[in-house]
DNA sequence: AATTTTTATGTAAAGGTTTACATTCGAACA
DNA sequence: TGTTCGAATGTAAACCTTTACATAAAAATT
């Protein structure tokens, strides 16, 4: 065994045959006598050869690896729609990296030069907007399907869960219990799903007769201090809600953490929901009820998309909306009578 | 502009001068005259070319990329650890790829082939064990470091927290608080880590002249659930304890749940202490006191201590612990007096 | 038996770099 | 003026594959 990794040459050698028979071995096996076959399958397994990616995407013009482009690896949601992701690049011969932003569009080019080096064949982004600064960049965008939010730049293909429907759940969940003054917090219009919620949101309330004069918004960014920071708003406010009804789990947590540091009780002096259904959900003192992303499926879904990109199918779906379940916990209850 | 991406050759046309110049005016600049220096960057701004990484390593046998190999990207402690890594590595013109095993070997082996293929020059491993499943290859291990929980195969550089230190503030707290029936949550033989934890335990108790008769240990795997299923176990006991010292947050999460699914109050009933202090652990009723890992800092050490293995410095150490803080908040009171 | 078809294998080029070595040219030296 | 030296540049090989094309051998056809 020689100390650096053995190539297609020494397999031939080996083997005595030609490198070409080698290959050949490899990938068109029922192109080569079986008798050869066998000998080169000796020959690979006495030298331990694996052949160099580099290489071959190099001669290819292509690899075989997916770049998953994520601004931020800590967001609960992440690493559950990475398996799904994984599981289903693997079935195909597709191995999958992950691409951390840190929302740096400096960071998001040099991932950019995976696709001209050939380093990745396509990318899913985990993110709503495209990882790079400038738009110059767009028409030669590498193969791309966006995951769990809408990509902001019109014509990425998407696969995430049906927004409106989950809010639209949520509210009707609050009003069922007796709601009718239903703040919605975390308004943010430049997260195309986080406008979705609201809409959604709207069309339940609209469903219901409640009159827009009931109604309160609250912008945020998805993040626990954002709740937080809503409750602090509302408190200064002179007519207070029944109910939040949350733009996302993080946020939702962010309220519940404020109106308990008020000495309010959840579900008993407000409701509150949330949306996503991360870990964290189910663990919080109240248990939060809020809208579940079958985020396996995303994935699953979002990958199967991309492959068919790469093998120039032209997909005939260009978003895909699953189906969100309301998972009903411990953070909603009938309004208190005042 | 053409549609496939610019090589060296377009830019050696336009420059007029070889494709040997433009490689130089890259790399060794100073060997090249100014004045075609000028025109060779002139060239290459028209083009827009960027070196094709891959021809690039395939030629050097050596690439700059960093692989990050984790079992569990949800893991709460991944992601700051990983911005640590990441800044590092940008800072001497590494990159940096993650790989996810999910703890499955084959999935490991794929990723060991990143480096027969100069894919990846160097690996950090956030996780106790190889992960890859046989030993056999570990003669050819990559330059490798351990991050976050000291690797099982000795002989691999690590850097972490001090565990005992850790451990031990958080046992000399609650001796302080006046508690002496303490139980440590989590003991796990297959965890470096949580062994190292369990021994400074131990030398806390020693150190108090704590006789061995009233302590109480529970093992664990380091999951919420774990710690919930220890709570369970030990209600089955005649003597219970009056403060609980998990292994790590998680776990002290599940101990906090289970009590209060029990009716019990923290701290009030029961202290509790985690490790790690995870984002959750500020977020939970009652916050957790526990002990903070130096995530960012774990991070650039180990990368430091990559790119001196890369470089062929052999490093002075092979284990670097970093100083571990207490984090006071509200979940250790004094025992109950009964 | 001579010809054609099929099957199995080999040869060599290409893909985009880097770099040892060769070449050219002007400057400095005798 | 002829020689030597150094600087700047160019030529071509190497890294490891895959594959079009060529060749050889075997099988099928006449």
């Amino acid at each position: 065994m020689s100390n650096s990794p053995a190539t297609i040459e020494d397999v031939a050698r080996i083997a005595e045959v030609s490198i070409a028979t080698v290959s050949r071995a490899i990938h068109l096996p029922e192109k080569v006598a079986v008798s050869t076959r066998l000998k080169v399958n000796q020959a690979i397994a006495i030298t331990g050869y694996t052949p160099n990616a580099m290489a071959r995407s190099l001669r290819l013009g292509k690899s075989n690896m997916i770049l998953v482009v994520a601004p931020d690896i800590g967001d609960p949601n992440f690493s559950s729609i990475l398996v799904g992701l994984e599981n289903e690049a693997r079935a195909h011969g597709y191995g999958v990296l992950i691409g951390h932003t840190q929302n740096d569009a400096q960071r998001g080019m040099e991932y950019l030069k995976f696709f001209s080096s050939n380093q990745a064949a396509g990318m899913i982004l985990f993110t709503g907007i495209l990882p790079f600064g400038h738009q110059s960049m767009t028409a030669r965008l590498p193969p791309t399907v966006g995951v769990f939010e809408p990509v902001f730049n019109g014509g990425i293909p998407y696969v995430g869960v049906d927004d409106l429907e989950g809010a639209r759940k949520a509210v009707e969940l609050l009003i069922a219990e007796g709601h009718r003054k239903i703040a919605f917090i975390g308004e943010n219009r430049s997260r195309l799903a986080y406008s979705r919620r609201r809409l959604g949101c709207e069309a339940g309330l609209d469903a219901a007769g409640i009159p827009a004069t009931s109604r309160i918004v609250i912008d945020g960014d998805g993040t626990i201090e954002s709740g937080r920071l809503a409750v602090d708003q509302l408190f200064l406010r002179d007519t207070l809600p029944t109910a939040f009804m949350c733009v996302n789990d993080q946020t939702a947590i962010g309220v519940m953490l404020g109106l308990s540091a008020r000495g309010y009780n959840v579900p008993r002096d407000f409701s509150v929901t949330g949306f996503d259904d991360v870990p964290q959900a189910s663990f919080i003192q109240p248990s939060l009820t809020t809208i579940r992303q079958p985020r396996g499926l995303i994935g699953k879904h979002a990958m199967t998309l991309l492959l068919q990109l790469l093998s120039d199918t032209q997909p005939e779906e260009t978003e895909i909306l699953l189906r969100p379940d309301l998972v009903v916990r411990n953070s909603v209850g009938p309004p208190p009578r005042r």
